[in-house]
DNA sequence: GGCCAGGCTGAAG
DNA sequence: CTTCAGCCTGGC
C-alpha cells in the first residue's frame, strides 16, 4: 500500500547510517528492515509517498512507532542547524535520517559485536547469528531470519559462539545472555529507568561501556539526548569543536545531533 | 607480513 | 581520576 509521511524520512540514510546492522536494500529500490519477528519492505516513491508491504493494522502497530514517525524531525533539525555552521552542513547533509526504536536485545549484542570492527563486518556477524540460530519467517518475496531471542541465545554455548569469528566479543555476549536470564541485569524492566540508571544498569555486563551503553539507551530506549562517544565523535569534538562538546547546546535532542553529526564526519568530510 | 579498525578491561601512574 | 597495552579477527 501507498502511506504518505510528510517529515524528513530518508530510508537509505536512515538504514546506511550505522545505528542497524541488519537493514538492507534488497530489490527494485525496495529496503527491508526487521524488528522482532516483523518484516518491512519499503521504497520511496517521491513527493511525500512510500510504498509499504504490510497493512495500516501492522504500520500503525509496529512501523510508526520503530520509524519515530511521532517526532517531528523536521523541526528539531532546524533547531539543530541553527547552533553553528558545522551543525547547519551536518543536519542538511544527515537530514532524513531518523532514529530508531530497535529491539532492545538485538541492539546490545550487536553494539557489543561492533566494538574495534567496520560495519559490514558487524553486519555480516549480526547475519550469521540470526541465520543460525533465529526463526525463520516467511515474506511474499523470500525467507528472512529474525535475529535470535535471548532464550535462543541461552542455548548456545561459549564454545559454539566463539566459531562465529567473534574473537573476544564472544565472551561479553555469553555474560550478557547470562546475566539477563539470572536478573543481574534488570533488563525486561530498563525502560522504566532513568537514562543515567539504565547506562549504570547496562555496564554491569562485561564488555559494555560507556559508548555502547549509550547506543542502547539512543538506538533502542529513544533516549535522544544521550550522545554515544566513538572515535568519529571524539574527531569532531577534537578537531571541529576545539575540545569543546557542543552537543550540550542540543541537549534535549542531542542524540538525534550525535547522529546527523557522525554521518557527516564519516561519510561526507573522509 | 604489518597495521589498524565505529571499545573495553585491568593494571599502573 | 587518567592513561595505556592488549585483545580476536578481517581487510587492506
Amino acid at each position: 500500500m501507498i502511506m504518505k509521511i510528510e517529515d524528513d524520512f530518508d530510508i537509505q540514510k536512515t538504514a546506511n547510517c550505522g545505528q542497524c546492522f541488519r537493514a538492507k536494500e534488497v530489490q527494485d529500490g525496495f529496503y527491508r528492515f526487521t524488528t522482532d519477528r516483523h518484516v518491512l519492505y519499503i521504497k520511496p516513491l517521491g513527493d511525500s509517498n512510500f510504498d509499504i508491504s504490510c497493512d495500516s493494522d501492522e504500520w500503525f502497530k509496529v512501523w510508526f512507532n520503530y520509524f519515530d514517525l511521532e517526532t517531528n524531525y523536521r523541526e528539531i533539525r532546524t533547531k539543530i542547524a541553527s547552533v553553528n555552521d558545522y551543525f547547519s552542513e551536518a543536519a542538511e547533509f544527515g537530514k532524513g535520517i531518523r532514529i530508531l526504536r530497535q529491539d532492545p536485545f538485538e541492539t546490545l549484542i550487536s553494539f557489543i559485536i561492533s566494538q574495534r570492527r567496520s560495519i559490514p563486518s558487524i553486519a555480516a556477524a549480526v547475519n550469521r547469528l540470526s541465520e543460525s540460530f533465529g526463526d525463520e519467517v516467511d515474506t511474499e518475496f523470500e525467507t528472512v531470519n529474525c535475529f535470535p531471542t535471548l532464550k535462543q541465545f541461552k542455548g548456545v554455548s561459549l564454545l559454539d559462539l566463539s566459531s562465529f569469528g567473534l574473537g573476544y566479543r564472544a565472551e561479553y555476549i555469553h555474560d550478557a545472555v547470562d546475566k539477563i536470564y539470572q536478573g543481574i541485569v534488570d533488563f525486561d524492566n530498563l525502560h522504566a529507568y532513568s537514562d543515567d540508571s539504565m547506562i549504570e544498569e547496562l555496564k554491569k555486563i562485561r564488555g559494555v561501556g560507556d559508548k555502547v551503553a549509550n547506543c542502547v539507551a539512543l538506538f533502542a530506549f529513544h533516549r535522544i539526548s544521550r550522545v554515544p562517544i566513538d572515535v568519529w565523535i571524539s574527531r569532531v569534538i577534537e578537531e571541529d569543536f576545539h575540545g569543546r562538546n557542543l552537543f550540550l547546546k542540543v541537549i534535549e535532542y542531542a542524540g538525534i545531533a550525535q547522529q546527523y553529526v557522525f554521518y557527516y564526519k564519516k561519510f561526507a568530510t573522509q
